[in-house]
DNA sequence: ATTTTGGTTCAATATATTTTGAACTTGTCG
DNA sequence: CGACAAGTTCAAAATATATTGAACCAAAAT
């Protein structure tokens, strides 16, 4: 594929072969699961996946992206628990195949679910363990400190409440606009 | 501090001390830098902040803390960036004293325009660079590709639109609620 | 003008995370 | 059943990230 004689472009296309459209969108979804704090190797999945027109079976993720077995194993596992990817059967064969998630509202809300929400959760249960705690020492903590000890509760709610809008706004439904 | 003789416990207070409560909450924000991608000793540094009912000097945040000058310099640097520490002045006294944001709107907003939104306007460059050697691929691109490179710059504009309304969101005005 | 103080920088080190791959499990086929 | 194929697991190796601290700079104090 894409040597100079068994070319992508078939034909006699001057242009950039097609796999560099492909290895630039790898590269973006590199990128954004390292923002989001994923390793690249699962971007680098998501990324074929996603270049490709079918679902892909195990072995061709391994032998397109290059990584291990090992890393694509875990890779799979984790996106399909983010709802990032989707395992699809083919009649006849044994193999798993593998097709991305295109709609945005699915992957952002099992990514949020997945990694945001728990995080939430454990902060709200430190934040009993930090007002108990604060309860027990009575008049011994200082009133400034109580105070921001309140707000922690509140930023946590906050930051909870505003998953379900999140949610909401990246629907298909929405129109874009600016907020107010 | 907090030993048998010296107790922050002042009084004949049988129950756990205010250090402890302080420890749990710098540990809550090195929790939280960590689930934001920070590295930990910037979380500690907020909570310690976070912790004092007036602003602490670069000195007493090492101490505190116990973490070396320069992470401590980096540290307050970046914190600073995102909005979420001050720089106030004490009269008299060379040093710099720093104090913690507390509106979780500032700390939101610093938060998204220093780390999230970069990385979404890096985004739209990958795309449009994508887009154009797609262009000059021209019918060699599988229709699907084609349909595909078209949604990331929709994931990619509702991820940007998404953004002032989080701010919003998370604004003081804004009374708790379900979305919709 | 020299010393001291407050703070920054950055190369070296320590720590944390990811990736690999060989050994293992499980199910299928002849 | 035995052999093979598909996929998982996990300890060791590779990589990436954070932290340290000594050398440095600039502004104030003496």
């Amino acid at each position: 594929m894409d040597t100079l004689f068994q070319s992508d472009n078939h034909g006699d296309n001057p242009g950039i072969s097609v796999s560099e459209v492909e290895t630039e969108i790898v590269l973006l979804f590199i990128n954004l699961a390292h923002a989001l704090g994923l390793p690249k190797s699962h971007g680098e999945i998501f990324g074929i996946l996603f270049c490709s027109p079918e679902p892909i079976c195990f072995d061709d993720v391994i032998t397109r992206t290059g990584i291990s077995k090992g890393s694509a194993s875990q890779g799979l596992r984790l996106l399909q628990r983010i709802n990032a990817v989707r395992q699809v059967h083919v009649a006849r064969d044994r193999r798993s195949f593998f097709e991305p998630e295109l709609r945005m509202r699915h992957l952002l809300g099992g990514f949020l679910r997945e990694t945001v929400e728990p995080h939430i959760q454990n902060g709200a249960n430190h934040i009993n363990h930090i007002e108990k705690l604060a309860g027990q020492n009575g008049d011994d903590l200082h009133p400034v400190l109580h105070e921001r000890i309140l707000s922690l509760r509140s930023w946590n709610q906050k930051a909870s409440g505003l998953l379900p809008w999140i949610l909401k706004l990246a629907s298909p439904s929405n129109r874009p606009g600016p907020p107010g």
